[in-house]
Order: C-alpha cells, then structure tokens, then sequence
DNA sequence: AATATATATGTCGAGTTCGACATAGTCGTA
DNA sequence: TACGACTATGTCGAACTCGACATATATATT
C-alpha cells in the first residue's frame, strides 16, 4: 500500500507521463501548496511504486546528463488512485509553527510581539497574490474546463480555490489580532 | 536548540507547572488543534529539556500507581520561550490529505466524489460546533481577559478564534465544491 | 466479583521526512 | 573561458513521529 506521496506521484502521473526530475518540480509546485516532498523522497518512493506495478518507465533522452525515466501509471495504478481518492481522510495532524507561536505570544514583549503577526500577515498577503495570478492562468487557459468536475483543471481549480479563501481568512485573522494588540491591555 | 514539540511544551509549563502525563492530555487538547504529539514523544522531549536545564522537576504524590514528575520552567526556559515566539515562524510544510485527494477528484465516479465531500463538510461541522462550546468557556469563564493581549487567555482565545474562522471557510469551500459536482459537466 | 477506564511513566521499532553529499552534462552570462 | 544555474538521478544519516508494548494502582461500572 502506498504512503501519501505515493498518491501524490499517482495524481501527477494520472494527468500525464513524466520523469522523476519533473515529479520532484511538481511536488514543490504546485501539490507543495498542500502536499511537499523533496527529490530524496520521490526517487525512492518511485522505485516503490514500480515494484508494485503501479507505474512503469521507459527511457528516453532528454537535455540532462543522465538517462531520463519516464514514468507514467498502469492501468491498477489508476485504479488503486481512484479507490483512495474516495477513501475518507484522516483528520489532518495540523502542525502550525505559528498558531505554537501565538499560544504563548503572552510572553514577549508587546512591540516584538506586533511585528511577527504583521510579518505573517506579510507572507499571507504574498501567497494570496500568487494564488491571485494562478487564477488568472486559469481563466486564460481553461475557462470551461473549470466548471466541469470530470476534468483534470477543475480539481486543480478547486484546491487553487480553497488556498484563496484560506489565505484571505488568515489575513483577517492577522488584522483582528493586530488590532487586538494595539489596543493592549484594557481593564473594564 | 529544542525542537518545536519543546516550546510547545514550554509553553504550557509557562502557564501553570504539570507532570509529563498532564502535558500529553494538553498537547491532545488544546494544543492538538495545531500540533499534536504522544505521550511517548513528550517522555523523553521533557527529558531532554530538562538536560537542558530549561525546566525542572519534583516528585509529587497522585492519585497514579508510578511517581508523579511535576515539571516547572526554569528562568532560562522562560527565556528560550520567549525569544522563539518573536521569531519568525517557518512556513508550514502544509500537509491536508484531503485535499490531495481533491486534486484527484476528477478520476473518481461523481456520486462517490459527492459523498467524499460531503463526508469532510460534516467533519467540519463539528469541528466548528466543538470550537463554539470553547468559546461560550471562554465568555464565562474569563470575559475580561479575553481582550487583554498581555494574558494567557488571550493567547488562548487567539487560537481558537483562528480554529472558528477557518472551519467557517472550509464549510463554504465545500459547500461550492458539491455545488459545482451536483451542476455536472457543462458545457458552454 | 469482574471488567473497563483513567492514571502514570517509560521503551522500542518501523516508517516518514529533511538536508547534505555525490556525480555530471548543458546552457546562459560575465 | 570560467562561473553559476539548471537538468537529472540517486544515497545516507539524523531527526521526527506513531503505534505497540510494558507495568501497575485507583475508581467507576456492570
């Protein structure tokens, strides 16, 4: 049974046939935005997943020094991503460095205190505008594709989507605390 | 140099001193909500802070078959504490199995992909009706330091106010998410 | 009286993840 | 022509994480 990267290799390699090196790119951006791996990870996980027939690979040449593989699925591959995909998720663990942060954010100094959340707030604006641009691509390069959930576009669109409305929530979040903060200790 | 589930355990001796089985229940809840750890990680992270001399420990008599370790924070531990959670945070490494499943949502059979979805909005629900009980404890049980950013409370209702935002997001999400799968493939 | 659950502290092994190391050709820039 | 960045595949070790195992008393339920 694959691990969770395994489907993750399976869900790129359902859209198209690609090497190992592109699977690595791809795993940064865009399945990095929920789901990141690095090249020590995919290589190994790749073996594996031939091992169990789910992918096979070809050689074939390319730019690189070395022999390309290319990699694409094998029709139980398809059906093992498929049967997964309906599969309830686990709760996600929910690791959060900074909500840890804020937990104790009581016990810095107000001022330090003020300029991490307005520099998270910093990040999230970014991610927003990068997501932002994404959706630009999306309705240049695919409008009705987008509104119809049998394609491929549309499931990246709906992940795309979800990133857009958590960046923007955050954000808020950050300019109630800010606020919050600013207005420092009131007795009532 | 403490790894992240140190702080994060600093951060509850820095509330009220606690044994080790006492911070395990805490880091289930309410820490678990952004980042969770067991018992059998906490045992010998306590350990090594305590090497470090960043917190301190006596035996106490409980209601347990085994000695009771009650821990503390030393002032060197506060210290730690606080430098780390003025610095800034490290991009969350953002793994949701969900919505990996999402981004492979087109290769599903529509009803089941309905039901997926559906199934998570629930999840959501909950998690949202749990994070509303918290709040109406908060409103009770400290309605004063609720605004006061200089309290543990504060930091507290910070967090969960982040948990209620994003809960409220992602039930939208997945309610245009079934909206868009229940419109079907159209075309234009 | 028997059973299950909570208290309480730990160890162990398997799996996951990350950064660093290794190798080497191509392409654009200074 | 030297340098760095990109292409391309892989290994290695350290750290992190999780579930299972181990032990043993107090309390509540059946």
């Amino acid at each position: 049974m694959p691990s969770n990267l395994g489907y993750a290799l399976l869900g790129l390699l359902a859209r198209a046939p690609r090497t190992g090196y592109q699977l690595s790119q791809a795993m940064r951006e865009p399945i990095g935005f929920f789901w990141s791996a690095s090249h020590s990870q995919v290589y190994p996980e790749l073996a594996g997943l031939e091992s169990a027939r789910l992918v096979r690979h070809r050689v074939v040449d390319g730019p690189g020094p070395r022999e390309n593989k290319q990699y694409r699925l094998t029709p139980a591959g398809r059906r093992a991503l498929a049967d997964w995909v309906v599969e309830p998720a686990a709760p996600p663990s929910g690791r959060d460095e900074f909500l840890l942060k804020i937990y104790s954010l009581w016990t810095a100094e107000p001022a330090r205190a003020r300029d991490l959340v307005t520099k998270q707030r910093e990040q999230h604006h970014e991610m927003l505008a990068r997501y932002q641009e994404m959706e630009q691509e999306f309705v240049r390069d695919a409008p009705s594709e987008m509104a119809d959930p049998s394609t491929r576009q549309f499931s990246a669109y709906a992940t795309l989507r979800r990133g857009l409305s958590f960046e923007r929530h955050a954000i808020a979040w950050c300019d109630w605390l800010v606020e919050q903060l600013d207005a420092g200790p009131r007795r009532s």
